[in-house]
RNA sequence: GCCGGGGUGGCGGAACAGGUAGACGCGCCGGACUCAAAAUCCGGUUCCCGAAAGGGAGUGCGAGUUCGAUUCUCGCCCUCGGCACCA
């Protein structure tokens, strides 16, 4: 064995061990319990990050801990491969999208295996294989033929600069999500499948997903943001449709002075087609709704149309308005306005002097105070024909039936989701397996002829999609009448790919088909790991993803993922000089050194190439606009894999943000090069002789006993809570207190010793695999520790003779006794009230109780 | 505005079930080794008073419950994330 400690030695010949055994290949075993453990497979984009190594550091921790625990692991990895970043490469640099995503994914793969993580790599793919998008397509003609999958001509987001459509999830802000663009509308005919139909049992489902984050739970269901209510139409004058609107609040319905439509809206169209004020107004609406981001605070703005609406219960006619808070999305794009129970419609009628008409009263009795502001709580009807006298929720139902048996209403739920748009007009993404025929119309690429294979030599020019000039992609025949007929050019949305990709890995090798029996052995997922930031769009489209594939008969279980970890973020802190422009230039912390006062407290910092100094900018999330990343490479080079796993794990538990910090990593670097160097003295005086417990003494007890301590503590710290940094924080007690007992060299001493370092070793390899496997060999294991078992602690060992209880006067610290562990109340008592300290402050005073928490404390209240 | 996290030393964080606040690490201070520096090792390190023993204060702010509150309750403040005119 080295004195020394070098991982560049250690690492390589340990990862080639690995390899060698195939320790990772997971084999489907129904003797064994399964564990599927799987982090967010990476976007390819030429390089690891910090956030990336934090996320796959996890998912390898608990993966060789369940190993540990005798599970069968699969933990398996692949690349989330097509997108747009490689089509702006393409056009960048003039290389093709695949062979620039081929070369990024193998110099990845290298970064990830130089991490050390235990993948099984026989199951790994890419999903711009045609072999894996071969059956997303295959699955897509099925949903087509069931009428899940549907073409309609739909307004949609229409990036400028990316020239794509986006989905709304993809719209921030009213901006492309990636390229920051100002989005417009357009009118194109898109492949939808129906995300609406499972709205419901992507809701309910949630309450049964117990290992998920509350928060996340809590943003799907507002996502998808259910609402029950009631449908209902205004005839209008003058027009032979009438006009439907949706409302939660039925009950409200003689309180209507007004309706209101969306700018979009046919209604305000058809007005506006013979009044050029109201025309204006709605052109100034289409271009504010995007360019204004904080929409709350914009003023209500409305037009009359000039149409009257015909209340369909009282007969009465209200005015019709255009109005800007209407969004066309929700619902109809049309709303009944209630101003006297609801504030919003409140706020409109004051500014336009339209009527409020109050018909919900408080339930207690009293009038509802219309005059400052909406009363928007539930209560009692009045003023409201046959309904006056019902509370509300009677009302509820009793209007929403007679509005049915007129036939001028029903209820409705209504979902803020809508139908999931699939199709991009890029090039990158799988063919849509469809074929557009002048006689038949759209059909479906038969399966025989499945896939759809991308042409991977293109040419870019940078506008728009190459498949639409390539003829030999789009000509072809209808398989129905054989005649000519044009292959659909756009591909899918990206999160096709990514949505059922954990149920192939099961069966990554399975040419015949789209899953087969395995995929029912290993999912659902046992535990999922990756970022916040995909808690809506990606969790959403798999969870729903997966029920098509399960109605498709292709795998049983009704959820993909059991259980979710969400990591957070890593941040940096940034740098930065003001420029004589008035922007700023960000310098990165590598390049930064700082200075601090007699305290340890930063007061300055400068860049170190210059020596002048530099301003400070605060912690904030790794990006590039603020040049505060740090490049994993240059610290795995540096320090080796276990320092940069250690680190990551150490430096705060897994859920919450985690802060770059250099001298953090210096310092795990040098735990682990003093436990080598503990090893290495241990070893140094000979083998350990057998362990005899019953030899003991005290001091050799005690060591022994934090041994198990540790092993209770750090198994409920990784098993259970995930909280990996208590676990590291344990063991280096342990190794800090082997260190103090490391000059006895009496032979149960080294005994003991033996066996703390062990622990050490056993506790600290799903973490720092690559060190604890040479260490656990020179500790004198024939076997490899990816074998071990996760030690057990032995509960006779943490029994103490003696144990410390604190003593308190009145609930104020004074001091600390020590009593047999078996001591009776009244000893324990006597032996507080004779702590010298506690004796002086219970001078002079009655005392009135006195508490005993047993094995904690004592508490003398006097008065 | 609504929903959900979070606020503890100079810093990252710990205290899991109401029971000795600050584990562990970083940084800083002092010492050893060294010609010197780095590395390494030893000691100290919440703040204030004190040589020490010890005392006082202290977990964002203000109340409350309790023998006892970082932990529970109520009301605020700040901060991060999500949603945001949803009818």
């Amino acid at each position: 064995m080295d004195a020394t400690y070098r991982p560049e030695h250690v690492e390589p010949k340990v990862q080639a061990y690995w390899d060698q055994h195939g320790s990772f290949k997971a084999v489907e075993d129904k003797s064994k319990p399964k564990y599927y453990c799987l982090s967010m497979f990476p976007y390819p984009s030429g390089q690891l990050h910090m956030g990336h190594v934090r996320n796959y550091t996890i998912g390898d921790v608990i993966s060789r801990y369940q190993r540990m625990q005798g599970r069968n692991v699969l933990q398996p990895m692949g690349w989330d491969a097509f997108g747009l970043p490689a089509e702006n490469a393409a056009i960048r640099n003039n290389v093709p999208p695949a062979r620039w995503t081929r070369e990024n994914i193998a110099y990845m793969r290298r970064q990830l295996q130089s991490l050390g993580f235990g993948y099984d790599w026989s199951r790994e793919f890419a999903t711009c294989d045609p072999s894996y998008y071969h059956w997303e397509q295959w699955l897509f003609v099925r949903l087509f033929k069931k009428g899940i999958a549907y073409k309609k001509t739909a307004a949609v987001n229409w990036d400028p600069v990316d020239q794509t459509v986006l989905a709304n999830e993809q719209v921030i802000d009213g901006r492309g999500w990636r390229s920051g663009a100002l989005v417009e509308r357009r009118e194109i005919p898109q492949w939808f499948l129906r995300l609406t139909d499972y709205a419901d049992e992507l809701l309910d489902g949630l309450d049964r997903l117990e290992g998920w984050p509350e928060q996340v739970r809590t943003m799907q269901r507002n996502w998808i943001g259910r609402s029950e209510g009631v449908e209902l139409e205004f005839a209008i004058d003058g027009q032979a449709e009438p006009l439907t609107v949706y409302t939660t609040r039925p009950d409200t319905l003689f309180g209507v002075t007004y309706v209101a439509v969306a700018p979009e809206h046919p209604l305000a169209q058809a007005a506006a087609e013979s009044n050029p004020q109201l025309a204006a107004f709605i052109e100034e609406c289409r271009h504010t709704k995007v360019a204004e981001a904080d929409m709350v605070t914009m003023e209500k703005k409305g037009l009359d149309t000039g149409f009257r609406a015909v209340h369909p219960l009282t007969g009465e006619q209200v005015p019709v308005w255009v109005a800007n808070f209407v969004l066309m999305a929700y619902g109809s794009g049309a709303v009944m306005a209630v101003p006297a129970h609801d504030q919003r419609d409140w706020e409109f009628a004051q500014a336009y002097g339209l009527p409020i008409k109050a018909v919900i009263h408080p339930a207690d009795g009293g009038v509802a105070d219309v005059s400052e502001a909406a009363f928007t709580d539930k209560g009692v009807l009045a003023d409201s024909g046959e309904f006056s006298g019902l509370t509300s929720e009677q009302a509820f139902e009793a209007i929403a039936e007679v509005l049915a048996t007129q036939g001028r209403g029903r209820k409705k739920v209504n979902y803020r989701i809508h139908d999931w748009g699939v199709s991009r007009q890029r090039y990158w993404g799988a063919p849509i397996p469809m074929i557009l025929c002048g006689t038949c119309g759209d059909v479906p690429v038969p399966e025989d002829q499945l896939p759809v294979v991308l042409p991977e030599d293109v040419e870019f020019d940078g506008s728009g999609s190459p498949l639409k000039r390539m003829p030999s992609f789009y000509e072809t025949t209808c398989p129905q009448c054989n005649g000519p007929a044009q292959r659909e050019t756009d591909t899918f949305d990206t999160f096709m790919e990514s949505s059922w990709y954990q149920a192939r890995f099961a069966c990554a090798d399975q040419d015949q088909a789209m899953l087969d029996e395995r995929a029912d052995y290993w999912t659902p997922v046992d535990q999922y790991i990756g970022g916040i930031e995909h808690a809506i769009l990606h969790l959403l489209y798999a969870r729903f993803y997966h029920k098509l594939m399960r109605d498709e008969g292709l795998l049983q279980s009704d959820e993909p993922f059991t259980n979710l970890l969400t990591q957070g973020m890593v941040i940096a802190e940034t740098y930065y000089r003001d420029e004589p422009n008035g922007g700023k230039e960000w310098f990165n912390p590598a390049d930064v050194v700082t200075e601090r006062d007699a305290k340890g407290r930063v007061v300055a910092a400068k860049l170190a190439t210059d020596g002048q100094p530099v301003q400070i900018g605060g912690v904030e999330k790794m990006s590039k606009s603020k040049n505060n990343g740090i490049d994993p490479q240059t610290l795995i080079d540096r320090y080796g894999a276990d320092t940069v796993r250690l680190f990551t794990m150490f430096a705060a538990p897994p859920d919450q943000s985690l802060e770059w910090s250099d001298a953090g990593v210096e310092g795990a670097s040098r735990f682990l090069r003093r436990l080598w160097a503990l090893v290495h003295g241990h070893l140094g005086r000979g083998p350990a002789p057998a362990l005899e417990v019953a030899a003991l003494d005290d001091e050799q007890r005690a060591l022994r006993r934090k041994t198990h301590e540790v092993i209770l503590g750090a198994s409920e710290d990784v098993g259970r809570r995930f909280t990996f940094n208590t676990a590291i924080a344990k063991v280096m007690e342990l190794t800090n207190a082997v260190s103090k007992a490391a000059d006895d060299d009496r032979p149960q001493t080294r005994a003991v010793i033996q066996e703390a370092l062990e622990a050490a070793v056993l506790i600290l390899a799903p973490i720092t695999p690559h060190i604890c496997h040479e260490l656990w060999t020179v500790l004198g294991h024939d076997d490899a520790i990816v074998n071990a078992a996760w030690p057990k602690h032995d509960p006779t060992a943490l029994v103490r003779d003696t144990i410390s209880l604190a003593v308190q006067v009145s609930g104020k610290l004074r001091g600390t006794i020590e009593v047999a562990a078996n001591a009776d109340q009244a000893t324990i008592e006597a032996l507080a009230k004779a702590e010298p300290n506690v004796a002086r402050f219970l001078d002079g005073k009655e005392l009135v109780r006195v508490i005993v928490v047993p094995k904690r404390l004592v508490n003398l209240v006097v008065k």
